[in-house]
DNA sequence: TATGAATGAGACTTCATTCAT
DNA sequence: GATGAATGAAGTCTCATTCAT
């Protein structure tokens, strides 16, 4: 919650430098975390390994992470930072001016970069289900990840029901995540035309929402079955 | 005498049962297996616990099963054969004739039937990514069955470009899964709600790729992104 | 102890095909015993690899021996019988009469002859030490054929102290030993020259065993070491 | 930081210990593995009753071995490495000027020595067959003595023809070996009239190699048989 | 008697965590 | 604080042996 600050001005106390290796190391020792588990898994990343990736002791990683659950849970901690930094920039009141397909397209390249750039994202994202406590955790991420697009949702589509905004936004949400697992996994090209197709999707599944509903109709897609027939 | 055993190669079964007793014996451990890595996860899982499970002792387990990983392996087989007789039923020559909502909507019902009484397919749908082997698998049967998709939109969609219907096929496969998996831990009420949510969004995601395209224009989505600016 | 017969003349009773099929199981056994304890070793051969090469099951290997050492011992006591046979040609009344130097190399010969084409005794011969009640056996039977030797040697070098001829028996057998193994683990030529390198050793030291000490000298060779200084 | 981990290949030592006090642990392990080994055999040795002879836990055993096989391999160069100093001290320059047969008796008596005092030494004696990695290991080790062996007659037996010298040099490490391990399994006195016994037959059968051949004659054992026909 | 499925003790090995230096 | 050696619980897997069919 607190970043520890320097205190008081002045000379710079001899325990600077110390607190200064101290971030260092506890950023290494994340960084290398974020790497292992992404390459590992959970289970299968060592806390040993952890330690030599970061170039430290386990003694050191024990100093900063009662056991290997809380490392993880730094790591998803972390991403929640910068998926909450992410959203303070793609949904913020500029962007409500913007047209609603933009700031969607905006969020799933978002997504897809920091899918691509950052290892303790994909680390958290795909080793959500492993333990209990990592489950709630990434539960209460998404949650909240849902709740900004809901508030978002609200200004962009007036005309959704209040009662529908939750699952609407978690539908993106989670429907993003899924395509962008599947896309991880499978990499390349294909992984860049899925996350390109998902904007597809996301589009056609939103716009009915986002427009007034048309006069003596349900949703569209109801009207195009009824059209079909 | 007759029946003989596979040797290697990626094969989870080591014995295959001919007795009655032996017969129920593997499906009791197939069972615990699968509610174990459902419940733990793979790697948490215990080859002594699912012997344990299974009312069994771990030789018996590893009688049928060379390591932990053909267990996962055996599940994975089992849910593809209840997949593909799932498509079996909702996307065959009858299904042709059908309105293409009604069998994307039969589809997801049957995803989510699956989803909520089988462990073994929570297990497999979870674990997919956990070793190289598994995730192979997996992937293979994810192929597969969109695959199976694939085909079904040759007919179905006629007017969708022929190199884009895998992609599509995909879409609609990992998109249904991730939606699912969501669904999953969050169970209950809200769970359910969120399954039908994606009838919804499937159905829109589909309707332009299905109906021919309107004259003088792409997709709808793009048209759309065009007609904003 | 005892050879089982067929019970008095008259029509062969239905169960001699029983046994005659029971004793050709169990010599398939230890044929079988014999080739994977030699390749395998004593404690990485195992029952039920045994049980297949021997083309029965495992239970039928538990009906003719109690446990595996009781297949190890058998073998052994099988070699014994051999190398009695063995014994009773190379060193017959027969061959009282023959140079000593002609016993000795049948003999080896005898020794390398069988090594080479009897499975069950480079097992044995290998295998000597790796259980205290298997080295007693071999232990016996080592000692059974040096006292064989011994009592060749009451004739053969009768001027021979008496108190001296278990030692020198001991030699003889334990020395051969030693070649044969290194010569079996080298193969090839290198091990048949070592085996007839054997032969030379043996008669030289041998030698001044069976004729009558030189007059006023120990053995030749303190003799030769005297005539060096 | 300084002393690093060796990685694969063979290498028995996983750590080097620089800390005295884990030099103890180490060396406590040894002594441990060269009782467990000599008193078991290599199969039947536990890696746990390893530990506890030593009075550490197995986890500091596995710090130190990768495994078993390591373990036994660590104990065969230790011995290899004590063997060098025998030999340093039997086959020295000063040896070359000492009559052949002190020299003989010095290097048996050393075996013998080492045999009554060393658990590693009989451990590593015996265990040599029991896997690949350790008979070569071994066999390099009977090699490298051999070899030695061969220096010595070079100059000790100038009249040996140097084709002889590799043959016969095998003939004194493993003739001497032979009866070293049954003089062992026997025990007492009879094992030590046993090795003594092997010098006389050592001095006897290199005595002809040692001087110069016998004008119009080839070995005196062949002289022998030719005669006796 | 023959079979081979079932059993479970016990071996090897890993790795999260502690703690003396 | 930092280090990394030490610990031992726990997991995977094997195989000698038993026993129901």
């Amino acid at each position: 919650m607190f970043v520890k600050k320097e205190k008081k001005g002045g000379t710079p106390s001899r325990r600077v430098p110390a607190q200064e290796r101290s971030r260092k190391r506890l950023e290494r020792i994340l960084e290398a975390a974020a790497e292992e588990f992404d390459e590992q898994g959970y289970e299968s990343a060592t806390m040993e390994r952890i330690a030599e990736r970061a170039e430290t002791s386990i003694g050191s990683v024990y100093q900063f992470f009662r056991n290997k659950e809380a490392v993880f849970l730094a790591l998803a901690r972390k991403i929640g930072g910068t998926l909450r930094a992410v959203f303070d920039v793609v949904v913020n009141e500029e962007a409500l001016k913007a047209p609603w397909e933009a700031v969607i397209d905006a969020g799933i390249d978002a997504f897809a970069a920091l899918n691509e750039s950052d290892a303790a994202f994909r680390a958290v994202w795909r080793g959500a289900f492993l333990t209990r406590q990592v489950l709630e955790e990434s539960d209460a991420l998404g949650r909240e990840l849902a709740g900004r697009v809901e508030v978002w949702l609200r200004t962009a589509a007036p005309h959704l029901a209040k009662d529908k905004r939750a699952l609407v936004s978690t539908m993106i949400i989670e429907g993003v995540s899924g395509i962008l697992l599947a896309a991880t996994w499978r990499g390349g090209d294909e992984g860049r035309a899925l996350m390109q197709e998902a904007k597809v999707m996301m589009r056609r599944y939103l716009a009915p929402y986002m427009s007034p509903p048309a006069p003596g109709a349900g949703t569209r897609a109801k009207r195009g079955a009824i059209l079909k027939k």
